[in-house]
DNA sequence: GAGGGGCGTCGAAGCGCTTCGACACCCCTT
DNA sequence: AAGGGGTGTCGAAGCGCTTCGACGCCCCTC
């Protein structure tokens, strides 16, 4: 391996001279900087990671935690984590990638060993047992999600409550006034995934704002649940004309299932969804949706992330604002 | 930060026999690893991650370079990732995320750098850009997927040639003669993604044994391109009765449209897919199938690597051998 | 023409750890 | 009783980099 010493000696100046080259914290002269820059090239050298970190105590790496579970919609996930990975290298970061396995430990051990600078916890919960151990540490974190409690922390997430009153007010504007809503698995109400509940109250709030009647059910994904959920929805309500589905999963179970049973879409019910824009395209219906920005969410919490390394505050709270884009799915509602 | 020396002192012992607790390398009185260990437990020590890889030139990080393409489906990519990471850390190893937008460059950026110990690569291509370059460096690496010349190279992968041999013959034992491959997206066949043309080679190789017919087409996912494909496929093989389809975006437009035209699954024509466990279970008709066995890919690659970086050699190539699980999907064919 | 202030460069002191050789000590053997 | 071989511990020398203070030089100002 070349070192920078190599490196100093073939072009002719100190160490350290090379160093302030490479960080440009200190004015180097024209020349001196291309004869730096030439040796670098040819005798081809990479800063030791290890060394680096060693003497600055920052060592350009930005732990990711990934859930373990496996009933998020997982494309989501992985988008995500792309996105901050590619985010974070224009930043000069790179990305460590940890997973829910290690549980609150793994902050403690990273924060500890400072393997890296500042994390980014996906997949917050209300009530997250690591807010805890991050807030106790001096390392800077970004939350995509947002937990009950957020004193401290820098949040990132889709606005779900204003995605949650946009759907009914597609709804509403055309004419529907009861409402199924197809949420997550009941796992996710459980353990109290934030988003869930956010988008819940939207709907629910603008609901009762617009006098609309709103059902919603809990529902794990495929053909069986679907099945039995819708069968108890239009059971209760039979008037049923508008579904808000929030669960990637049930998309296309409900699109077959509403198929077979003689309800066209949209002339008979219309279907809006929360979900990345592919599946809104490539479903059998292209849908109505409020696109989750996977991407969006990923490059903002990297820049915040940075913006805070770098000492520059960010903000607290950053909630992007949802967009709905009409497809197929939804028109008004049939005459009574 | 706690450092070793302050642990040292706390302990009353010195600095290089707390490293030697912490590593094993050299035997140490029971009574001074207790004291030691106690010391470390109290102060919350945790070794400094830039030091450690400065004296030891390891850093005990593992690269896992993922693909940027979002034509592979994507939660196979994520399963492997995260097994990738979990098994890592039981090996003491973390993980670094690389995309591949960095391009072959990342390869050198991180050999050179020293930040990982070894690598691992997804979505091989046949002739990957970045197996030269992995060649040059020393750091050993693993491969999931098999590209053309594997000199020098570890290699994971499901054995997709006889995932193919599988599928015909699963078909052919249940009297199928006419068979129609809907293949991944042609985008994968032209960049000379090996497990596509290796399973087309294990389909064919065993449908010329058995003397069935056999016809080919790649699809994109989606309804839209699964209904072209489908018409032109029946319109030239009207008497197509088994379906082997490795697009899992392909697998629920298929069913579909199947179902639309009034083909009844297994009754009329029987379908066999190449897919994730998941995907299987979840189609709207349960699916017999081979398995994509993620989980266990990853798990292999960093066993390898694991082995590799400790000395042990490990095998060139492994495959893992496919198993084909009978579901709702597949039937005898029916009577001419 | 002396003093002041940038600018560009250097030397040296670490950063916190691993690892090698040295060595003290104890238990066996002869 | 002397020698030999473990065993357990220590001290010191780096690993390759960053960064701080120092210093020489040149240009400007008064």
């Amino acid at each position: 391996m070349v070192t920078l010493a190599e490196v100093a000696q073939h072009a002719g100046v100190s160490a350290s001279t090379v160093s302030y080259v490479l960080s440009g914290k200190r004015s180097i002269s024209v020349s001196t900087r291309r004869r730096v820059e030439r040796s670098i090239r040819e005798l081809g050298y990479h800063p030791n990671a290890g060394a680096r970190a060693l003497a600055s105590s920052r060592s350009n790496i930005i732990a990711l935690m990934v859930p373990l579970r496996t009933d998020m919609y997982v494309p989501v996930m992985m988008e995500i984590a792309i996105a901050v990975a590619t985010t974070a290298r224009t930043h000069g970061y790179d990305v460590l990638l940890l997973t829910g396995e290690e549980g609150p430990d793994a902050v403690r051990r990273v924060a500890g060993s400072g393997l890296a600078d500042g994390m980014i916890l996906m997949d917050v919960e209300l009530d997250d047992g690591r807010l805890p151990l991050l807030r106790e540490t001096d390392r800077p974190a970004v939350l995509i999600g947002l937990p009950a409690d957020t004193t401290g922390l820098t949040c990132v997430d889709l606005d779900f409550k204003a995605t949650g009153a946009l759907c009914v007010e597609h709804l509403a504007e055309r004419g529907h006034h009861d409402i199924a809503v197809i949420g997550e698995a009941p796992a996710v109400y459980e353990r109290h995934t934030g988003f869930a509940e956010r988008t819940l109250d939207g709907l629910r709030g603008r609901a009762r704002e617009l006098g609309l009647r709103l059902l919603h059910r809990p529902c794990e994904g495929g053909y069986d649940a679907m099945a039995v959920t819708l069968a108890r929805i239009l059971d209760e309500r039979p008037g049923t004309t508008g579904f808000v589905v929030q669960n990637e999963s049930a998309v296309e179970p409900l699109l077959a299932l509403l198929r077979q049973q003689g309800r066209a879409v949209p002339e008979d019910v219309s279907v809006v969804a929360i979900c990345p824009e592919q599946v809104a395209v490539q479903a059998s219906v292209r849908l109505t949706s409020v696109a989750v920005p996977a991407q969006e969410t990923g490059r903002l919490a990297v820049e915040q992330l940075v913006a805070r390394l770098g000492g520059r505050g960010g903000d607290e709270i950053v909630l992007i604002a949802p967009e709905l884009t009409v497809r197929a799915s939804s028109g008004p509602a049939p005459a009574p």
